[in-house]
DNA sequence: TTGTTTTCAGGAAAAATTCCCATCAATAAA
DNA sequence: TTTATTGATGGGAATTTTTCCTGAAAACAA
């Protein structure tokens, strides 16, 4: 039997889990918690095999969350349901310890299939993410040499391109031509997706 | 007795709703739905009272299949349950014709609730919407007119400005026009300033 | 030394943006 | 009803930005 909590600050989405998994003979769903921090001091004092955490909870987020409890109980496993198809997120979350990433729109089949992979220590993400998994490898600003990562970040800040050239004395041609090749390096079109992927590993903010 | 259907991609989400309401007498969810269109039908061709509807769904979104509902059928109600706390969503979504926007982290009991008031055409917002919504007026998205906004708001998740036109079927010209309007309209230059704006507003994420 | 790689930048073409203006439709005012 | 007025749309043309290609100079390696 599998001991199961819920973290979720969506009653609707854990209502709909426990609904999901009530029929699961082999499942028992022994707690839900609406943030980490209650789910933390459930865990202390109860027996859990596996944590089911959603990613983005107000407070401490899932991937804290994640870390903390890893840290303390190394053998509870932890599936993440997110709700975006997010690989750079997804990376994190293995980084924080969680055992699998599956997304809210998975169907329940997935669902249960992914608790009982993970409850045997079995990495599991769902199969769109494990697509996008491949093209992000290690990070993907190692892609990057140490002027384009400059460029890149002065970039999501907010600067413009002449102001930067200025900033680091090579001209606006050359910072063109290096906001280019980030582009290209990184497989990006938008200016916005430049601020994502700055931010998503921890250049700006 | 109120007969509901959910519109919802995620069955997670469906699952729980229909747990939250399996014991309530007076309600009856008599189908639920991933997306608008296959709701749509069933609308069509069934009594419905209420359809009670995710806001962002793949295809045609919350708004769009609101409209068209409400167009086609004025006297069902439509109860938009959203992740999150958006009091611009929350007037575009009163707009398209919703009576009521909820918050998927409100607890049963007001969805319960929601869903008999809304059932009688009653208004019925969140807590925190309502709240936020006095404060809308003098957001500087206000500035912006519906496209504008619409715009911003695609901008901002990484889209281009050639699928956005496309999407809402104006030329790209318009829309490239509209970009200027925000900019100006907004005293932005790049467009990580667009994308921070969006997201201070809560347009996105 | 000689070849190779890296950094920087210009030219030219392509694409995106801006600014200005025209059209059409809806609306308000006379 | 007729006439302004306003707002949404998109084209034209100039400008700016971006891309792609190329080459020069510097740094580095063999």
């Amino acid at each position: 039997m599998i001991k199961i909590i819920l973290v979720d600050d969506h009653d609707i989405v854990r209502a709909g889990i426990k609904r999901l998994l009530e029929n699961q003979f082999n499942i028992d769903v022994i707690g839900d918690f609406g943030k980490g921090e209650t789910a933390y001091q459930f865990i202390r004092d109860n027996d859990v095999d596996l944590v089911v955490m959603d990613l983005s909870m107000p407070g401490k987020g899932g991937i804290e969350s994640t870390r903390q409890i890893k840290k303390q109980f190394p053998k509870i496993n932890i599936l993440i349901l997110s709700m975006h198809d997010n690989p750079t997120m997804a990376k994190k979350v293995l980084d924080a310890g969680a055992t699998g990433y599956i997304l809210k729109n998975d169907i329940a089949d997935d669902l249960i299939n992914a608790i009982n992979k993970v409850s045997n220590s079995e990495v599991v993400f769902s199969r769109t993410i494990e697509k996008s998994l491949k093209t992000i490898s290690d990070s993907i600003l190692s892609k990057l040499n140490d002027k384009e990562l400059e460029i890149l970040t002065s970039l999501a800040k907010g600067n413009d391109l002449k102001n930067i050239a200025d900033d680091i004395n090579i001209s606006y041609k050359t910072a063109a031509n290096y906001q280019t090749s980030i582009k290209q390096k990184l497989e990006l079109k938008t200016s916005v997706d430049l601020y994502r992927v700055a931010k998503d590993n921890g250049l700006v903010q």
